[in-house]
DNA sequence: ATTATCTATAGATCTATAGATAATGC
DNA sequence: ATTATCTATAGATCTATAGATAATGC
């Protein structure tokens, strides 16, 4: 009945991997995990059954079972694969050398834009994420790397261009104007329990205060 | 095994009344919520267990359904105790009359003094709020009247100092400025899933700063 | 007599496995 | 021969109830 096992998976840097040997086996693992998410992001993890995932990918849960070891797994393999693919968006847009030229309203622009277009080709990873992140603590760990990297890659891109900041600490102000940024799009992009009252203005007309708002408060110089 | 009952409570104001004729039946319900509410705020809602909130109250499961219809039922009380709590909070600083006399800065402050007391002194209640809200109707409803009440409230205590707001479009302004405020304060509050730049800075500092990117992004006047 | 509480357990739901069947690739 | 998939179901967990026992108040 015990499971002593090769213990393998904690050491490495990621905690799973496709096993797979013949290509429909990898078919088999994209459509469960597009179901999985599918599902985890509009009911909830606790509340969807493993049987529905499998009904979603029009597998049997046999095969879901053959792929993933428990529900834990497919979860965290779920999370793995957002994390990816966002980790992936954001890289180059965060290199200095993308921005050469180029001032703190472009770069602001540009970051409310790609977070408003992430949020709507993957609507509700972040509700995934968080009901994860609230129970496993990699999980946890990963998405506030995913963050610092995120929100500190942007506070340099200001940073480099202190000069404009008016601010008397223009350290602690870019810090506190990307956590506000930050701050900002997430209660606009969670839709479904933050009521703002900016929810009828238009994409535009946000991204446009949220840039005023911004240079505002760093007393932008041009 | 059919339940016609009454089909009472789905009509009133209130979906859940105490029915207890003895005093020790209000000790137990209250035992029961406080338990509840607790293990709801910790653990989450799904992953807590009736029995384990009986446990918790000291009392048994059959006690516990003696007083509540179902699980869903003691989730709902939860709820109505904790809105019904936040709102009574609110209601005294949002008068107009309770703010005579003082401007735009010390409205702020205490707006972010109070949320921070609150979050202090029932830990995890927005955990609660939003996992049942995101489930249930009527809660999504009641949280966002909630919400509604207290943004606008601020909104238009700021609006009736539109004197002192330099920023071409007030009511824009105001509006924005509110919600910026508000998400700030979650992202703040919510110290598990949402890491923050801030987060080693003190109430006071970040206080400061809160206010002085409103007063900055208003251009207000003294 | 009524209300509240308890113990024990039925019933429902979900996760996970066993074992048979089908498809693939050397 | 190996890998992938399926059906059927065992086992675990949680909600909810039945029925007995204890406490309260007229």
């Amino acid at each position: 009945m015990d499971d002593p096992g090769p213990a393998e998976g904690t050491s490495g840097p990621r905690r799973w991997e496709s096993h797979g040997r013949q290509p429909r086996s990898q078919a088999t693992q994209d459509a469960l995990l597009d179901s999985a998410e599918a599902l985890f992001a509009s009911a909830g993890i606790d509340a969807t059954a493993v049987t529905d995932v499998a009904l979603g990918a029009k597998r049997s849960i046999g095969s879901l079972y053959h792929h993933f070891q428990n529900k834990e797994t497919l979860v965290l393999a779920v999370v793995d694969r957002v994390l990816r693919d966002l980790e992936a968006v954001i890289e180059t847009p965060l290199k200095p050398s993308h921005w050469h030229g180029l001032g703190i309203p472009d770069i602001v622009r540009n970051y409310v834009q790609t977070a408003l277009a992430i949020e709507r080709s993957r609507p509700g990873y972040k509700r995934i994420l968080v009901e994860v992140g609230l129970h496993d603590a990699q999980t946890l760990s990963a998405y506030k790397r995913f963050r610092r990297r995120l929100d500190g890659g942007l506070t340099q891109l200001l940073l480099d261009r202190r000069e404009n900041i008016g601010h008397p600490d223009p350290d602690t102000a870019a810090r506190f104007a990307v956590d506000q940024l930050s701050a900002m799009l997430w209660a606009r992009l969670d839709r479904v329990m933050t009521p703002t009252q900016l929810e009828d203005c238009d994409d535009e007309a946000f991204t446009a205060e949220a840039i005023a708002s911004v240079n505002a408060y760093l007393r932008l110089r041009e």
